[in-house]
DNA sequence: AGCACGATTAACT
DNA sequence: GTTAATCGTGCTC
């Protein structure tokens, strides 16, 4: 099985919008019992140092904020609502905290052990939200600071097919309801239009 | 120590 | 379209 090449820490070592950009396409990769689970991202967003009022980072380097100042290329996975694991991608040079946060994946390896955990849900809402990624991948706090650019790694990320400009949709983040302007409204949402893949719309945006 | 709320999800009317 | 679930985090007292 030919594997792609892996996206290093150079790539995360660059603006968050790039990578953000960047990343629709690549191709997310989890091993579970030695075995690859994963798809093609198709949805992130991007979180940018302390001015930004969306981003963790507005309080400061903190114990849970700690990962965004570290080195790029590094997992940053956060609890939120009580229930749900969120997944993010350290990046910028070490010291300036940001991050982006994979929102949707269209799951192309691994669907037996995907199905499982997502038992009961129809297949198209699989990974389509951030939570869902990452119950779907078994992506927890466990993973909170882990290096994504080591060998033989548990997690990692994959070059994939390139998404051209005429298939990317950019947009207002989801879900900063009482975040001021003009963080409120920036468009570093991004999304990929592939075929067989509709963007599903929300009442948010 | 107490409190308000969240980068969400799934179920329900 | 609306809402309960559920608890860690950061802020205030």
């Amino acid at each position: 099985m030919p594997i792609n090449p892996r996206l290093d820490r150079e790539f995360f070592a660059r603006p968050t919008l790039e990578v953000a950009r960047d990343l629709l396409g690549a191709r997310l990769v989890r091993v579970l019992n030695g075995r690859r689970v994963g798809g093609v991202i198709v949805e992130t967003e991007a979180y940018i140092g302390e001015e930004d009022l969306a981003c963790h980072a507005r309080a400061g380097r903190t114990p849970r904020t700690a990962v965004m100042y570290g080195a790029p290329g590094h997992a940053y996975v956060y609890f939120t609502y009580g229930k749900h694991w969120l997944l993010n991608f350290v990046t910028e040079p070490e010291g300036s905290p940001a991050a982006v946060l994979i929102r949707a994946l269209l799951p192309d390896e691994g669907l037996d052990l995907i199905a499982r955990r997502r038992a009961g849900q129809p297949v198209e809402h699989w990974t389509d939200g951030p939570g869902k990624i990452c119950q779907a991948l078994e992506i927890d706090g466990k993973l909170n600071g882990y290096d994504l650019c080591t060998r033989n790694g548990l997690l990692f990320l994959e070059q994939g097919k390139p998404i051209p400009e005429s298939s990317v949709t950019t947009g207002p983040r989801v879900g900063l309801n009482s975040v001021p302007e003009p963080w409120k409204s920036q468009p570093w949402r991004f999304q990929a239009n592939l075929p067989g893949h509709e963007i599903s719309q929300r009442v948010d945006e």
